[in-house]
RNA sequence: GCCCUCGUAGCUCAGGGGAUAGAGCAACCGCCUCCUAAGCGGUAGGUCGCAGGUUCGAAUCCUGCCGAGGGCGCCA
């Protein structure tokens, strides 16, 4: 195996037009060569069109030069055509298509490049509060989190991780006080029964602390102390909160686990961590003049945001009564993940309701000198999950829903479906599979549509397995394994003088485009991209499954089937890995 | 008041300057002696919110309007 990468035909064709413009034209020598996929050809330049003006010509005559010029390169088109109002229509031979899946194959990274290299991101994604349980509000920033980390750090970005706990406040105070008066209570994992999750119980206890807080004037008192002693490093109290804090990384660890999400609990760089580097942001921005007194309290006035009353709108950076509140966190995180960890690119995966909050964030840090030209900072919001009413998604009593219930539920009804189709299923391999298609129906419900829009949580939808869904895409995986296991997984043989019928054809220009839908999702941070491109890529396989049967061909056209097959397998496996979701043998 | 996002088939959504606007679901009609029918083929369904503008060409870019959601000082 090798690791160069293979470029795409469609690069290819692209340089052969580019060459082609540089010739009949020099002085538009750079110019876009506009080549896409076509419905009329393997590819087409629009490229006669675009540049006709410039050119001081008409767009079928300079579509004309073009093609003869092409003609005369050694690029790889074989046929060039004008057609329409000046189309240049690109056919590229068979046996650099199957040059093409051969040398894919034989790639350990199926022919990928690492564009990204030289990328340090960071990727703040999922934040679950300690103490609370993770709900639906998760999910989004979880999953599609842990996509992009994959999907960059496989186009060669260096990708870290920032798991921003919500592991500091006030709340903790209640919390602990109350933990500390009522020793009997039992909330560690190891003291619970079976299922139950230590944050489950700390949600509960911190409900009932809060309970306290609110009708026991003395007992709000010793929470307020408790709070300082936190604050200040109390050892008795910074034990307490440590055994919080990782009881609730247990709880967490298990939602992580079964999404299959990378974060490990060395990505968590919570609230906390930022606390002793406040102080020097402050001091920074202070003196820099960026932050000045408000009302009491220590402001950044937006030279870009104004607020209800007109006035420019304003990040908290120190509250009147000295507090620290997310305006101050979130600068500080900025400032250390481009001075410490020295990123260039840095995502922010939260929901789209803080996009003006970034917005500033970014802002002042641009004005503090943070944030320099070389340097990308981006909130990448998304959508609410709703309800089947089109409200944010609450349980039936108007509570959050939990996400491991949320989980169970879509694992229990792809259950139901799995054993329903394939009633033959061993306990243990249903069990297997229904969590599979389970969580990888949730999880690719979630990726496939576009980011910043809502969407209605409807599992049945989910776990209907039919048409675009993550269930799709692991059938027509486990379909091509099983004819590679029928075949005894042969080393894979191409004859490239062979003929390609049109759905081998298809289906051959499709994987070889896998790596532009990778770049797609890097430049957009959309994952919709890759679930675009693996679904058509999936039917694609069930045309030419439909169309050209593999095992009973005759040689050497049933082993350059087989090559398809085993392409089409490794790209959707890895495809769905990037999603983050598993491909089963069998289903 | 200002700002952001969204408006495409009955429903859920792609497409974000190029040829007849595409899928899935739901509906209707077909297809399992054949590599997994969790599949495939077909029929039907659209003034791309509205109105201007830019362009050889606009669902796509610009402006305005309408509608929905969200945000704008001490909650993240």
């Amino acid at each position: 195996m090798t690791n160069h990468e293979v470029l795409p035909l469609l690069g290819q064709v692209a340089d052969s037009v580019s060459r082609a413009i540089a010739h009949v034209h020099p002085e538009l020598a750079g110019a876009d060569p506009v080549v896409r996929r076509s419905e009329h050809a393997d590819f087409q330049s629009n490229a006669a069109l675009a540049l006709a003006k410039r050119a001081r010509t008409k767009p079928p005559e300079l579509a004309q030069a073009l093609t003869a010029a092409l003609a005369d390169d050694r690029g790889p088109a074989t046929h060039v055509e004008v057609s329409g109002p000046g189309f240049v229509n690109i056919t590229v031979p068979d046996q650099l298509l199957w040059n093409q899946v051969a040398a894919r194959l034989a790639n350990s990274r199926l022919g990928m490049g690492t564009p990204n290299e030289g990328q340090r991101t960071v990727i703040d994604y999922s934040a679950p509060n300690i103490a609370k349980e993770m709900h639906v509000g998760h999910l989004r920033t979880t999953i599609i989190g842990d996509s992009l980390a994959r999907v960059l750090g496989f186009l060669g970005s260096e990708v870290i991780r920032q798991n921003h706990l919500g592991d500091w406040g006030t709340q903790f105070g209640m919390l602990i006080q109350y933990l500390d008066e009522h020793p009997e209570l039992t909330w560690h994992h190891d003291e619970l029964e079976r299922g139950a999750s230590a944050v489950s119980a700390l949600d509960e206890l911190y409900k009932t602390a809060r309970a306290a807080f609110d009708d026991d004037l003395e007992f709000a008192d010793r929470s307020r102390d408790r709070v300082v002693a936190l604050q200040s490093g109390d050892p008795d109290t910074i034990a307490r909160w440590k055994e919080i804090v990782s009881e609730s990384e247990k709880a967490f660890r298990d939602i992580y686990d079964r999404l299959g999400v990378l974060l490990t609990p060395e990505d968590s760089v919570g609230e906390s961590f930022y606390n002793h580097l406040l102080t020097d942001v402050i001091t920074e921005l202070t003196e820099a003049g960026i932050a000045v007194e408000s009302e009491g309290a220590l402001v950044i006035f937006s030279e870009e945001v104004t607020g209800p009353d007109g006035n420019p709108a304003p990040l908290m950076v120190r509250k009147r009564e000295g507090g620290y509140g997310y305006d101050t966190t979130d600068l500080a995180t900025i400032r250390y993940r481009i001075h410490d960890l020295k990123a260039n690119r840095l995502l922010y995966v939260t929901d789209s309701r803080q996009a003006l909050h970034f917005q500033m964030i970014f802002e002042a840090a641009r004005r503090a000198g943070w944030l320099t030209d070389g340097i990308e900072a981006a909130h990448v919001p998304y959508g609410t999950v709703l309800g089947p009413d089109g409200r944010p998604f609450k349980t039936r009593s108007g509570g959050t829903v939990r996400l491991m219930d949320l989980l169970d539920d879509a694992v229990s009804r792809a259950r139901a479906v799995v054993s329903e189709k394939n009633p033959d299923l061993a306990a243990d391999a249903l069990d297997q599979i229904a969590e599979q298609a389970g969580i990888g129906a949730v999880k690719y419900a979630d990726l496939s549509s576009s980011r910043v829009k809502d969407y209605v949580f409807d599992v049945e939808r989910m776990v209907s397995f039919n048409g675009n869904t993550g269930v799709y895409l692991q059938y027509a995986h486990t379909r091509i394994r099983s004819i590679l296991r029928k075949a005894g997984d042969p080393e894979a043989s191409i004859d490239p003088t062979i003929e390609l019928q049109p759905a081998e054809r298809a289906l051959a220009l499709e994987l070889d485009a896998y790596s532009t839908a990778l770049s797609e999702v890097s430049s957009t941070l959309e994952p919709l991209k890759l679930c675009g491109y693996l679904y058509d890529l999936a039917r694609d396989f069930t045309t030419f499954y439909e169309a050209c049967p593999v095992l009973s061909a005759d040689e050497p056209v049933r082993s350059n089937r087989l090559a398809l097959c085993q392409l089409t397998a490794r790209t959707l496996q890895h495809g769905l890995d990037l999603l983050g979701i598993s491909a089963p043998e069998r289903m």
